[in-house]
DNA sequence: TATGAATGAGAATTCATTCAT
DNA sequence: AATGAATGAATTCTCATTCAT
């Protein structure tokens, strides 16, 4: 039943929010990235957002609609950006591999932190809620795959990066990547990263932890 | 409140389970695994178990109670065993690093699968739930560390691994590893993890995606 | 916890009621009267008013809530009423001693008699609940003297009240009108009162048993 | 169906209680003093008398049946005697009636503080039990009303009391009397009685408040 | 005699949702 | 467009009671 769901806002144009649907939604995404979908009521929305709580119902018709409200938009927005903005332009640049990594993190973590609470809806959601995982896993796979695997055998002819299938090479830095930002901003609910940190984590994606000296 | 209850059922020593109550813990690890804490009501619970809610209630106190129940014992008993018999037996025996990693991951990959259902409760909860997340896993860190820092400091003294402060060679172990298990038995829920895929993590760990002939 | 509900509702003004609101209330005290707080469940009201027990919960948070919430308001008006109208109004009249607790038993009966049913609740729960006794009892004392004591004492000025202290005289009147009340109203249930028996109250305070003409 | 309940333990003769027995009696005597008999569990019973709720429920059938097996006895022993020992004796020493008042009073009192907590159940109880109220007023009623009216009279036959119907005498006593146990040992809980108190309800019961020389 | 284990029937409370105004 | 009022269906939890051992 919700399977659908997901398509049809994925493909409506959202319109114009008015003052009071503004609030509903960010007192949504509020509580909802603190204490998880399930644990909010309806009625705790409507009173941070001071809203009746049928308006809430008025505008997004089930609770489970409102979370794929403010969800969806920011999916949309957040991964195909990925492509032009961040890849396209920064592989054209004939940047190298540690250049790309990095600024690629960066840019992330920029944009995490710049929506961190719609990042911690969405991956204590994808964790804990088959629905959503279910319509969105397969999406974001998809859009990041079509993103990233073009890259990666670009670089492959380029020679900067190891001989391994493609795949295998994403699937290695999807789950660092997807690690990185579950415990950085759900687990330990950062507020910002360090320089160092990212430098750390390229510098692991590029060169692992072996000593490279060590024959 | 809640904050003394995971030292309560840490320190307390579980006493047997009669038949009926075996009944309810394997039904809530498994409810809980599926559709998280927050989605399983206790009356589900009780009717997978086929036994009364208020068996389940009599024996608990709480449904929270019953959740730390289940993870608690499963918890003390995953990670300091990692100590002595997985880390230690493996550093004794004079093993390389990259056979270290691989036994690691194998070794634990095995007990996430005999284990699935209630490491698959254990993320969740961990994402989803400040309570268990802030009892659990300060307490997760500690143990981790002391097992894993002296590890990593006598490869580094072997030489093997890279020169870098342990702490950070630790947090990107874990950041990896931990992605690795919440992808693999969470997000993709699955049944088994191939051989090449544990080959393909050691090799990420150890050496990066960096082709190491490129200078 | 419960130590600031009635300070709360003491305070508050009750808004209009919509009818059934009203029926709510009705049911509640009729309820509480009969059965006592303790032995009258939420659906029972709900039944016996025609509406769900959800509204009762909207409406009223608790079911701790709906008792004081019936009861303060009635105590309010009942105790103070008492200084102004009763009492101030019968001193100004030069009545005696005894047109004064006459007219103040007469008045207060007649009270009792169209508010019976709070009454029972009040007195019930003020025997029954800590939480009541503790927070109500304080308060019916302090309104109760400060209206009394004056009373007293002009009484004592004019010689017509003997010359004990203003609060033994206080405390004992009260004994004996409480024993009136919660006998009357609560152990028997009366629904009326005759002039006889107010005739021999009213004697019994002023001359007690002991035969005068006996020396 | 309770209605004979009271009957048939008046009748009963209690044998002798067992040390466990003994632990049921007082632990629910003083959590049903404290708190009533309808907030009290019997789980909480057993946990205080140290035995199973099982052993609870073997001994007593029900929870009612342990209720009347703590009041009855007590009940059966406390005015029984006040015939015999309190007042036969005094009334045949030639006591004049403060004497007597004087006596009663003290000799219930100290009573009361001796068996304080049965008292409290019973006071509680039978203000908010209907079924205990029912069952044991008109016992106390008639007990009471045959061991008083003939003390009454003999005193109005000795001109010391006034000539007022023997009942109207009786429930005046009654009225005040009961007050006077209600509020010190249930509302106010106190846990002794001043010889003062004492003298002042004498001298109310004897004297009322009325100046005798204003006339 | 004593009790550990189990439970059916309720209890208070919460929740997402509807609808008339 | 917005909401106050209302609720059916759950939800967590409690309770007095039973029974096999």
């Amino acid at each position: 039943m919700s399977s659908n769901l997901f398509q049809e806002i994925l493909l409506s144009n959202a319109s114009k929010l008015s003052v009071k649907q503004e609030r509903i939604v960010e007192a949504a995404i509020q509580l909802f990235a603190e204490k998880g979908y399930s644990n909010t009521s309806t009625a705790e929305i409507a009173k941070a957002a001071e809203v009746s709580e049928a308006s809430i119902f008025k505008q997004y018709g089930t609770k489970e609609k409102l979370l794929l409200h403010l969800i969806v938009p920011r999916v949309k927005e957040f991964f195909p950006v990925m492509a032009e903005e961040v890849i396209g332009s920064i592989v054209r640049t004939n940047s190298s591999l540690e250049g790309f990594l990095r600024a690629f993190l960066q840019n992330r973590v920029q944009f995490a932190l710049e929506n961190k609470d719609i990042l911690r809806v969405l991956i204590k959601e994808l964790v804990y809620k088959e629905e959503i995982k279910k319509e969105i896993l397969p999406y974001l796979a998809d859009v990041a795959a079509s993103r990233l695997l073009p890259v990666i055998e670009l670089f492959q002819e380029r020679g900067e990066l190891a001989q391994l299938p493609p795949r295998t090479v994403m699937r290695m830095l999807f789950t660092f990547i997807g690690g990185f930002f579950a415990s950085r901003f759900v687990l330990l609910n950062q507020d910002h990263v360090t320089n160092e940190e990212i430098e750390d984590a390229v510098r692991f994606m590029l060169d692992g932890i072996r000593n490279p000296s060590s024959d």
